[in-house]
DNA sequence: CCAGTCCCCTTTTTT
DNA sequence: AGGGGACTGG
């Protein structure tokens, strides 16, 4: 399929700042992806000079895969494709001498943030988890803004602030004792390097001639700054972005960075991309119509050449359960009559907890289904576990990691030690597996937990030895002599559940081995890479992509994003839910319009919106209005279809129940002929 | 160190 | 309603 004008257009222009405003389903990676060929084709640049940033690994993986489809492996060579983050820490792991950093620096994810704000605040701030989490934004949007713990102070209004700011310094001078970077670090460092150092900048310059931004609407301040810095007076870049699909400002993106840029690059070529290869014409209509109540800069209107398609349906429910019947109901039989695949079924809801009825009823009916979202492979205890053990061999100072591991396997050293031990190293000004090697310290520390404590630590520095010579066997070493199986075993609700958890660590194993030994495409890497890329969740490009199993997807509108369905339910539109009532409270309903946008926009050939006329919401029973998206639609192009009969919760259950058996078993007798 | 109990909270999620 | 975290008592 060739390019449309726009796209043409977009990829064709190279030589100043352009900025695409891609709508959905407009083609922005096709987009992307041919202007990184045409760089390299057409225009002369070496792959290696060329770097595209993404939000997320998933987003960078598949952008890998694209490009590496449409180049091949040797032309994209040294291209750098990767996310904000991941670039960040590229830059760190370069320059960590300008910065005064030491080279073997871990990472904290946001566990240890919390673990470590809350024990550093101890007696500074109210000891509420509420608080603490302001603490935590709030030094993130510090960050975020580029603000150092003095300017923080110096910005304080009120006592509060005063107290944030210090609190704030304090933690910093902790990440730096402990030799640890947390995410925002890993933008804001390359950030005030690249503001600070000429020749830094200018080696970065240099080395990234052209750059590209997905998902531009979702930076935050100090990643447009770091694009300003790396882009410099060549403004060599492309940013692909949609205003309309912001929907994450409650994590500090910053939409109008979209404006700023036409202020800060006077020659920006704006380039739309209006025409959407995915949707309906109906449907888009109903997206452009419901999107036109919010306030635009750029105004823009997606048009498509799919055909008008069917009218978009509203089930009304009476509850959440005979809503999921109905859904299920619904969807059997639209499988059954139009010989779909499950896996072109999608359905959407605003918060997790809405998933659980859902699933309930799917099982039910032996519905193969998918759920995505929920506690990641990385956030898993016994993954967590490990990565700390890792960080610990790779970086002596990570007290955090440390204190996650000292006593987990349970190996008698407990918290009156601990305390002890951490009192003398503070003290000496030492990391707490350091001092624990003092020869000193075995007259603070009684028998028993001196003990303990020098067995593991010593046995830990071997292990450590070896790690520098051998990581793949170290490692192995580790979690055998830790006896980890065994613990698993011992903690987990079921020997079932164990051999879950055991299987996630194997997993992990093999992943880090591969990353260790290295491919013929990738690089063979140090312990210390793999352990920071882990933290990162970024695991570069492993072939195996995730198995295409024939299932419906659940999900939450946020993580539907960039996706697209043939068929969609957008379930519980009812005021409250959608647009969520803290969102109304907080007078932000355009950035829930967005999300209601972004839903109907995945949606290829028909959507379905489902509400209840009454729902249970933390133990009472709440009679909600429709939600006003739906009042915004075209309603020549909806269908409302009520169930005109009040009938019981029995004889509904009897009714959904009997209705989806009878499609079964057509469809069994279908199957058999 | 574990188990049992009470109390509290409840949008979205990445790195 | 229901899950999870914190606290208490053995």
């Amino acid at each position: 399929m060739r390019l449309n004008p726009g796209q043409q257009q977009a990829v064709e222009f190279v030589t100043g700042p352009c900025l695409v405003l891609a709508g959905a389903g407009s083609g922005k990676t096709r987009v992307i992806t041919n202007k990184i060929a045409h760089l390299i084709r057409g225009c002369g640049y070496q792959a290696r000079h060329i770097a595209a940033v993404t939000f997320t690994n998933k987003a960078a993986r598949e952008m890998k895969e694209r490009v590496g489809q449409t180049l091949g492996r040797k032309e994209a060579r040294g291209l750098m494709i990767s996310t904000f983050h991941t670039l960040g820490l590229d830059i760190i792991k370069r320059e960590y001498a300008a910065l005064g950093m030491k080279a073997n620096f871990s990472l904290f994810d946001d566990t240890d943030q919390v673990a470590l704000l809350k024990e550093l605040t101890e007696g500074l701030i109210e000891d509420d988890k509420v608080v603490l989490q302001q603490l935590i934004s709030t030094i993130s949007n510090w960050k975020n803004d580029l603000m150092n713990p003095a300017q923080a102070a110096a910005s304080a209004k009120g006592e509060r602030d005063r107290i944030f700011a210090h609190c704030y310094s304090l933690y910093n001078d902790h990440l730096k004792a402990c030799n640890v970077l947390d995410f925002d670090d890993l933008i804001l460092l390359p950030t005030l390097l690249l503001q600070s150092n000429v020749e830094v900048r200018e080696r970065w310059q240099n080395k990234i001639r052209y750059l590209l931004v997905d998902e531009y609407q979702d930076t935050n301040t100090s990643q447009y700054e770091l694009v300003k810095l790396l882009v410099g007076q060549r403004a060599r870049f492309t940013v692909v972005g949609d205003d309309d699909q912001s929907i994450y400002s409650w994590r500090g993106a910053r939409p109008q960075n979209l404006v700023l840029l036409s202020k800060d690059f006077p020659a920006l070529q704006v380039i739309k991309l209006e025409q959407n290869y995915r949707s309906s014409g109906r449907i888009l209509k109903a997206a452009n119509i419901l999107i036109a109540n919010n306030p635009h800069v750029f105004e823009k209107r997606l048009f498509s050449e799919l055909g008008y398609g069917t009218e978009l349906k509203v089930l009304s429910a009476n509850n959440e359960d005979h809503e999921a019947e109905r859904v299920a109901g619904e969807l059997i039989a639209h499988h059954f009559v139009n010989k779909t695949n499950y896996k072109d079924y999608a359905i959407l809801y605003r918060g997790n907890h809405q998933s659980r009825v859902f699933e309930k009823m799917l099982m039910q009916n032996r519905i193969p289904y998918k759920i995505s979202g929920g506690t990641s492979f990385f956030s898993r205890p016994e993954i967590k576990d490990l990565l700390a053990y890792l960080r610990v061999l790779t970086n002596s100072d990570d007290d955090s990691a440390f204190l996650r591991i000292v006593n987990t396997p349970k190996r008698e050293i407990g918290p009156a030690t601990l305390q002890k031990l951490g009192e003398w190293a503070m003290t000496r000004n030492k990391s707490l597996l350091t001092a624990s090697f003092d020869m000193g310290l075995s007259h603070t520390l009684t028998g028993r937990g001196y003990e303990s404590l020098t067995r593991f630590t010593h046995w830990l520095r071997e292990i450590q030895q070896l790690s520098e010579r051998e990581p793949i066997n170290a490692v192995r070493d580790l979690i055998r002599g830790i006896d980890y199986e065994s613990w698993l075993y011992e903690t987990s609700a079921s020997p079932k559940a164990a051999e879950m958890r055991m299987k996630n660590v194997n997993q992990l194993f093999t992943w880090m081995t591969e990353m260790l030994e290295g491919s013929d495409i990738d690089e063979p890497m140090t312990l210390t890479q793999v352990v920071t890329r882990f933290t990162l969740r970024d695991m570069m490009e492993r072939g195996e992509s995730e198995e295409e199993a024939d299932q419906v997807q659940l999900m939450t509108l946020h993580a539907s994003k960039g996706l697209e369905f043939p068929y969609v339910y957008l379930v519980g539109m009812e005021e409250g839910l959608l647009p969520h009532q803290s969102s109304i409270d907080e007078d932000n309903v355009d950035e829930e319009r967005r999300l209601a946008y972004v839903g109907i926009t995945r949606a290829q050939k028909e959507l379905t919106f489902t509400l209840c006329k009454e729902r249970r919401q933390y133990g009472e029973l709440v009679r909600p209005e429709p939600s006003r998206f739906l009042l915004e639609l075209p309603q020549d192009d909806v269908l409302w279809e009520q169930e005109r009969k009040v009938i019981t919760a029995e004889e509904r259950m009897h009714k959904g129940q009997a209705s989806i058996a009878n499609i079964r078993a057509m469809m069994e007798k279908a199957k058999n002929r």
